[in-house]
RNA sequence: GGACGGGUGGGUGAGUGGCUAAAACCAGCAGACUGUAAAUCUGCCGCUCCUUGCGGGCUACGGAGGUUCGAAUCCUCCCCCGUCCA
């Protein structure tokens, strides 16, 4: 079997540690996953991302497909060959895009409809053509086409979101089923049903009825509370096979993480590190940093004196803010590389206290610390 | 010496009688960002007072006077800067 999901140790909150085989690689869980939309983890080079110990990255159907083409990334060897990451990846279906474009977009039963933000072109996505996209990129996980909706929304809108959904899901199933490999990937479903915990656990119930073998959920951190996200989580994670990878979408921020992990989450992918880089928003064992504050104009100490990363032991506070006034390309490679290094550094200390039982300690001391800004 | 053109808030630079504490951009200051339309977006950006309000007072468009109910805007003189002519 070329995939493989083995649950090594639980801690008393919850929190599993686990190892997910991939026919790339193992990516031992609970695993944060960088996001590479366009097939690059911006302003990190791959070299840069297997220092930083990433297993897995994620990329994104509906970006790819538009540019530079699923049928060009097939031919130049699939995902793994034309990024050069001989490790595992994720691809995303475009669901998310139902939400974050949902201003050029146009949804039915049967798909959706995309204006396309580069040309203005329209394309139909539906959740076989996700499919079909998604095996040609031939990512090791592949997801679901979904209906991710915002928050707050309707409880009717919600119930027909994850209604949607969960026939996508089906219909996702039975395509791949028919044209794919299931020796050489694997198809998660998506948890939908808005803020509403029964509705959660229905989607839950069903999907797992059809037999994935991986569960997301989705729709969540769109605008609700951090509470509200983890009660929809708790419902979710509560109905879902335990000897199955669970995977909570675009969440979260550094303190967030352990509340999930802790709730049975066993990987998570966001943006905040990447693009939080970017913006100047460091991550650090004493909280956020702005690095643009003036504060920081004459300081020669690191961004975390605590961290090991390559960043922290060479550069100083002040040339960080020096090269993000400046506008310098450095500043969004350097910022990133912490951020993803605090991250993922995170996530090690994370499996290293469930293995001794002690994620309860480390949740509560991470928060003390990080939920401040410096 | 003469002829034009010009001097506006930290910078560039709009504004040619009231709607102007003065556009816009930059710089500066602060914040946001959660399956990436994001190296993006938002707010503040003369001083001051308080009952913090589409609030009051003061100062401000080179300088000094003047016209006018009202002047960055019109007039007079002066001081600078640029271009050209002697």
């Amino acid at each position: 079997m070329a995939f493989r999901f083995e649950v090594l140790a639980t801690d008393p909150t919850g929190a599993r540690l686990g190892r997910l085989t991939t026919p790339h690689g193992t990516i031992d869980t609970p695993a944060f996953m960088p996001v590479g939309t366009a097939a690059t983890v911006k302003a990190q080079t791959q070299q840069d991302l297997e220092a930083l110990g990433a297993q897995i990255v994620l990329a994104n159907t509906y970006h790819l497909y538009l540019r530079p083409g699923h049928e060009l990334i097939r031919q130049m060897g699939g995902l793994h060959g034309f990024m050069s990451w001989p490790h595992p990846i994720l691809t995303d279906s475009g669901g998310y895009q139902v939400f974050s474009l949902s201003d050029l977009r146009k949804i039915s039963d049967e798909g959706v409809t995309f204006r396309s933000h580069i040309d203005g072109s329209e394309h139909f996505l539906s959740p076989e053509k996700a499919m079909e996209i998604e095996i040609a990129l031939g990512a090791d996980i592949m997801m679901v086409l979904d209906e991710c909706i915002e928050a707050p929304a309707e409880e009717s809108r919600a119930r027909a979101a994850a209604a949607r959904t969960l026939d996508w899901a089906r219909r996702s199933r039975d395509y791949f089923a028919a044209h794919g490999d299931r020796e050489r990937q694997m198809l998660f479903a998506i948890v939908q049903g808005g803020t509403y915990p029964q509705l959660r656990e229905e989607n839950a119930d069903a999907l797992v009825a059809l037999n994935f073998p991986g569960y997301a959920i989705g729709g969540l951190a769109v605008g609700e509370s951090h509470e509200l996200t983890c009660e929809m989580t708790a419902a979710a994670t509560a109905r879902l096979p335990a000897d199955k990878p669970r995977y909570l979408m675009g969440v979260g921020r550094p303190e967030q993480i352990p509340d999930y992990v802790g709730l049975g989450v066993d990987t998570m992918d966001c943006v905040l590190p990447t693009r939080g880089a970017r913006h100047g928003c460091l991550f650090t064992s004493q909280g956020q940093l702005l690095i643009r504050n003036s504060s920081f104009a004459r300081d020669q100490r690191p961004v975390d004196e605590t961290c090991g990363c390559a960043v922290c032991k060479r550069y100083s506070r002040a040339y960080l803010r020096h090269l993000y006034a400046s506008g310098e390309p450095l500043a969004a490679i350097l910022n990133t590389h912490h951020n993803l290094y605090f991250y993922l550094d995170t996530m090690r200390k994370i499996r290293e206290a469930i293995g001794f039982g002690r994620l309860e300690r480390f949740r509560s001391d991470l928060r003390a610390r990080l939920a401040r800004q410096i």
